[in-house]
DNA sequence: TCGTTGGTACGACGACCACCGTACCAAATA
DNA sequence: TATTTGGTACGGTGGTCGTCGTACCAACGA
């Protein structure tokens, strides 16, 4: 089987209530929040969450799935970014009243 | 018995995680609306919701411990209001935002 | 070729959730 | 006093959620 390519919802599909809920877990809080302050796509371990690797794919589907972020394989890992774009387009201000609201992700941006 | 008086979270106690969480639904999320539309606190009927009223109670009890509503007895019946001060303090701009985004709510206040 | 790495699929478990019905209460009204 | 009104408390039901372990797969490096 070759893809079976992620899921996206498109932008107009975006549902107020799904985001809110796709935001509403500390864990994929911390994960937004860690998309947010790397500029470059990054894959879904190394995010010093201490959950099992089914877990965080668990919370990164539901984060695609409510359209929070985009998903692409590359290689044998995936590159995760944030749907800034379509979710301002939206939600005007939503994503940055969010990520300004929450606490500090300790930035493991290790030097 | 007088009063168990309504808890309240006191503003610096509001976490981002549990106001996303209690906005997440879409009963709540009319409730929210509603309330911001009408200037004046009203009471937890007369919403038009199509739920029971163990169910409203319900609702309105997630929305005040997440500190989104505060409630206040008022007779037999009582008074809600959005925390529209406490909101803004602590997670600037998340209510406007959350509030433009969701659907229109039929704005029982017809033009 | 073998092991490692990054990720998925599936099944399970306990916790929580939205919703309901019934019973109940206090205040206001008749 | 009896009734209505606006709301709570409790118990239960079915469904979803967060988490885990195990098994598995594909790509890469030794």
């Amino acid at each position: 089987m070759v893809a079976m390519s992620l899921h996206h919802p498109s932008r107009e599909d975006l549902e107020v209530a799904t985001v809110l809920h796709a935001l509403s877990d500390p864990q994929r809080l911390r994960i937004v929040t860690r998309l947010a302050g790397a500029e470059e796509p990054c894959s879904c371990g190394g995010f010093g969450l201490e959950v099992t690797k089914s877990t965080l794919t668990h919370h990164f589907r539901v984060l695609r799935e409510a359209g929070v972020i985009a998903q692409r394989p590359v290689g044998t890992s995936k590159f995760n970014s944030l749907r800034r774009e379509d979710l301002d387009a939206r939600f005007p201000g939503l994503l940055d009243a969010v990520l300004s609201a929450a606490p500090a992700p300790v930035t493991s941006a290790a030097p």
